[in-house]
DNA sequence: CACTAGATTTTCT
DNA sequence: GAAAATCTAGTGG
């Protein structure tokens, strides 16, 4: 069993997130989100919901309009942090998957309290929402274009834990998204008391 | 419990 | 200028 306490797990290749969206993000299901702060204790939760974002033909991907200044980077290489802000106030961040040249990411919707929230499980920061998870991990735009293919302040890490009983349903929040509103690209651990909703 | 409204600002038409 | 990959507090049953 890995020491989950240290901060020196191996970061996911990039050949992890260079593969079709949706295998990406049931892979993601069960990995470790590890924050790394400038002189502040490691923070590290276990990945439960994610939602598959497939690039240009999807009606629901911020890239449905071409890589637009803030949709370029889903359009780049794969294995780096793609953040923005929602309603003027919360951040949500993704991972960019397939090849350079074509959209994709997942966005992280929900994580499990591994190390450093306080005690008891999620006592202090809640991580079951998109916006309430990149704040308990002080992520912001400033991680914007993020390399987490390398150890560094925050990067996405295997355990070596087994893959949690997945199930699927429609995106949350894309309604507006017509036919692609109704596929089931949310992926969650079935198990998981931290699933957002 | 279900439902509604308001916060707040970036992004793109 | 409208809408947005959200969240919280408030109301009413």
């Amino acid at each position: 069993m890995t020491d989950l306490t240290s901060t020196h797990l191996p970061p996911l290749p990039r050949t992890f997130y260079a593969r079709p969206t949706t295998t990406v993000a049931r892979e993601l299901l069960g990995k470790l989100l590890v924050r790394r702060h400038a002189s502040q204790p490691a923070l590290v939760a276990r990945i439960v919901e994610v939602e598959a974002y497939l690039g240009q033909r999807d009606a629901a991907s911020h890239a449905r309009r071409g890589p637009t200044p803030r949709a370029a980077i889903m359009f780049g290489p794969p294995g780096f942090l793609y953040v923005y802000l929602i309603y003027g106030m919360h951040h949500c961040m993704n991972l960019v998957t397939e090849t350079d040249g074509v959209a994709g990411a997942v966005l992280i919707r929900a994580a499990a309290p591994i190390v450093g929230f306080g005690d008891g499980p999620g006592r202090r920061h809640p991580l079951t929402g998109p916006g309430k998870l990149c704040a308990a991990l002080s992520i912001t735009r400033a991680l914007n274009g993020h390399d987490v293919t390398h150890a560094r302040e925050f990067y996405v890490a295997d355990d070596g834990a087994r893959a949690p009983r997945r199930a699927r349903s429609p995106r949350i929040g894309v309604d507006y998204a017509g036919a692609w509103a109704a596929r089931k690209l949310r992926f969650f651990d079935a198990r998981s008391p931290y699933v957002s909703g």
